[in-house]
DNA sequence: CCATATTCAATTGCGAACAATTAAATGTGA
DNA sequence: TCACATTTAATTGTTCGCAATTGAATATGG
């Protein structure tokens, strides 16, 4: 016979979950940024890439992926098709060969320009006043940094 | 000449974006999750593939893409592992034959006792009351379903 | 100075995620 | 009834994301 639905459940329950949440809400966010970033030729990860690149460039490898979370397994597949697509050079730092520095060719800079309009685009979409979306950026980015200090134990 | 930092790029700077808020809450999410997952032999997707049928199995592959925001192209590969599992059984609707339908089997079934401590090792971790995540949770996904909503057009 | 450890990027292999297409089953309108 | 559209999974191809390993360069201790 069914199982009737239990409060002992409740922990269970895909509703309860602020992880699904979390992780529904970014794929959301992916497929409004899609045919926006699709005029510019980049993939999600690429534009997150190429906002780092825009503060600052002649960077390793490494200090890209600390500010994205992501590693070299991730980012080196990546920058070679961002270098395939001319808005990057990969080269070996002379000071320290271990090291590759990513810099921007001038369409990678010159993309930053076609690229000031896709943030007001998602305001629009997420249809919400600015300051309410500063204020759960900043609960989610502490939720999130509780989390990665625990991965570390 | 290095450019220098501008109040117009201030809608491009990484730390601005409540996406890679979402996105980044995402990863660290499913690093806290991996070891407690590896022990119950799923992945996070699978694991929440699983809460779903906890919930109510013998369902088609297509409501379980709705519940979850995943196409087929996702879940039947993610289906065929769970079964090769043995954890789920795939059957060919009789009233529809164009439906897959999931069942859990008996080990199916069995997992979700050791699925039951999962929630609270992730609620330690977030070091966060339940009402604080509880009431973030429900403002991730009104966004969520705003940002859906524009999808749709 | 040399053996050892550490750092860094690249590589390999696997599991998502999704667009686009295919094929089969079902539904609908004339 | 029959042509046509719709629904549903499966398939293919590309791109992430990460664990684990490799290999080269650099740092460190004795």
């Amino acid at each position: 016979m069914p199982r009737k639905s239990s409060a002992a459940d409740a922990p269970l329950r895909l509703d309860n979950q602020i992880c699904f949440a979390v992780y529904s809400a970014a794929h959301a966010f992916n497929r409004v940024y899609k045919p926006l970033l699709d005029r510019l030729g980049l993939t999600y990860p690429q534009y997150l890439v190429m906002l780092v690149l825009w503060e600052r460039d002649d960077v390793p490898v490494k200090d890209i992926g600390e500010r994205l979370f992501l590693d070299s397994g991730t980012l080196t597949p990546l920058l070679k098709r961002l270098e395939a697509a001319h808005l990057v050079r990969r080269t070996r730092s002379s000071e320290d060969e271990r090291q590759v520095l990513i810099a921007l060719t001038a369409q990678g800079h010159a993309l930053k320009e076609k690229a000031r309009n896709v943030p007001q685009s998602i305001l629009a979409a997420s249809d919400c006043s600015v300051p309410e979306l500063v204020a759960m950026k900043d609960e989610i980015v502490a939720l999130r940094d509780r989390l990665n200090a625990v991965i570390g134990e």
